[in-house]
DNA sequence: CTGAAAGCGCTTACAG
DNA sequence: CTGAAAGCGCTTACAG
């Protein structure tokens, strides 16, 4: 490496390109950021540029980031990596966040009001530039520390809501009514006792809201019959569906709050000496890669995680370029009900 | 926020806190920094103390890494998130750096050489103090910039890989012995026409090494066939056990590269109306969740992508702590196949 | 068209 | 025990 014998193993930095293309060190920061007002001709540009390239020049980010008080970083907080929902949305965001010019960090926040907390403070130190978030606990009010030192945040959210002249934009699917679908296919189906399994926070009250809208307005006397558990995983839908079924009178559909959870309720099943969909019914939602490859292949609600994550990042990166209204934008996004074999 | 009304909504710097304090700013950076040879008295650390609360001060961290040259943050570079193999990988380094103060940032190089030499390019403007990957194609000698500016880094790799005197460690399993295992099995069966199935690159050369060498081991003349399809994913392993099925004469068992080509494989199979294991058995590689909420349940090698994760994490902190020997250290990770199923 | 200079907020010898 | 000062590498008015 050329650089390593002229300077010892320090990187170069603009002062050192400036004496080898003989210009100032100013001149050098001109041609690297290239502004409109600066018109350096193109002979002392391409100087500069093979000055750079010989010393095998690289911008000092943590300089830049200090002058211009940008990180060109963004923060995706999320409940875990590991539930098959996430790394398409993250994937999402990464793919738009990259043509930009901007890293994403992670954080997981394994749904813990704490750390959500924790990491909404490290933001703070200044290390991102925006923020794209699922929360299951922090309010939008909670976040005014970051608005005011003018940090935009993206939420996920699970029903449309409001909120007001912060740089805050919102996305969602209308959770409530695509239960309320998933469970009307069922009832359609002719199912009398639907039961519906869900986790603690998160999502829980959109979904359950639209089951029970779905049983009241298919008829009166329907039951409703919420099933909860501790976790939005496997596990947790086993141990749910294994609850439900030695009740004794078990039902005959069974409206899962998720994929993982639906695909642990099957597996309750058939140990139970049962056969999905014949004896009893499953519907999930999310839609996750695991969905179709189960079998029966599950029947759920497709959200497009990977679009979500995408239009996420484009709200973010516009409010950042100042191209966002004051006012906080609402998405929806779309999603649909899949029918394959388990219901 | 008190620090808005004082200061016009400009963040509070030390200078800010030490005014309020009565110190000099020095003072207030030693407290904050509580380095062991400034002994500031208690009186003095609770008014600083006092006064950064009241400003609600966070230190401005662009200002801290360019003086100190530190950034806390990690860069995890891998194939795409979206693959079940690396969610839990990632998430054991998330967990270990945030236990150690640093933030992760992620990239995923789709598998292509461009990305991987431009991820690495990135790097040298001194984003991360550190890099833990999987490389397709980047060679230890091709990341002498990094080392040159004292970036350490941990790859991941599919065999036992010395790597002399840089700060680079690797961590591996022993991927043509694993591969070589589950072939095994499917010929302790009784199988004599057994397939094997894969991508391109990556893991390839290592998995098809074990394969052969157990037909070999076996017998003499049991015939080797192998499969290269274009990706490691469930459509991969489709298309190739069709191109397989379509041959005429098909094996009783396949060897899959990774469980995602793995479960394609069995829906071809399906899709021709065979049955596994009965007509073909299959065996995958990884054990990726999905592995064992497919129909039948994939019998597959385990490898323990967390614990791996975590360790390529300490690994790398280790290094970054002055606490690793100069020459390169090699940690052979554990597998084991697991038994389910689909063979 | 080009350069000297200020200053972003911090850490760390150094002096007292 | 505490503070004044240097300096990390950059961007950006400003002057010429």
């Amino acid at each position: 490496m050329i650089f390593k014998k002229r300077l010892g193993g320090k990187k170069p930095t603009q002062h050192d390109v400036a004496q080898l293309a003989g210009v100032s060190q100013t001149t050098v920061s001109l041609v690297l950021n290239n502004p409109e007002v600066a018109s350096v001709p193109e002979e002392t540009r391409q100087r500069v540029f093979i000055a750079m390239h010989n010393l095998g020049y690289v911008v000092n980010s943590a300089a830049r980031m200090l002058r211009t008080n940008r990180s060109n970083t963004l923060v995706c907080i999320i409940p875990m990596i590991t539930n098959p929902f996430y790394p398409a949305f993250v994937s999402g965001i990464q793919e738009v966040a990259e043509q930009n010019g901007y890293d994403v960090i992670t954080y997981n926040t394994h749904g813990s009001q704490e750390r959500e907390r924790k990491f909404l403070k490290s933001i703070l130190e200044g290390r991102v530039d925006g923020v794209i978030g699922i929360f299951f606990y922090t309010q939008a009010r909670d976040m005014a520390q970051l608005f005011e030192v003018n940090i935009p945040v993206v939420r996920l959210e699970v029903r449309e809501q409001r909120s007001g002249e912060w740089p805050l934009d919102s996305l969602y699917i209308d959770n409530a009514q695509a239960a309320c679908q998933a469970t009307a296919y069922l009832l359609g189906k002719g199912h009398r006792r639907v039961a519906m399994l869900t986790g603690p926070a998160g999502p829980r009250d959109a979904r359950k809201e639209g089951y029970l809208t779905a049983l009241k307005a298919h008829s009166d006397d329907l039951q409703a019959w919420v099933q909860e558990v501790d976790s939005y995983n496997e596990s947790g839908g086993y141990q749910g569906m294994r609850m439900i079924l030695e009740s004794g009178d078990p039902p005959t559909a069974v409206f899962a709050a998720n994929d993982l959870m639906a695909i642990g309720a099957m597996k309750a099943i058939r140990d139970a000496g049962l056969v999905v969909p014949k004896d009893i019914a499953v519907v999930g939602f999310d839609d996750i890669p695991a969905a179709q490859m189960v079998t029966p292949a599950l029947t759920t609600i497709r959200q497009f995680q990977e679009e979500m994550g995408k239009r996420a990042a484009q709200l973010l990166i516009e409010r950042l370029n100042g191209e966002a209204p004051l006012v906080g934008r609402i998405v929806e996004m779309p999603y649909e009900l899949v029918i394959r074999e388990s219901a």
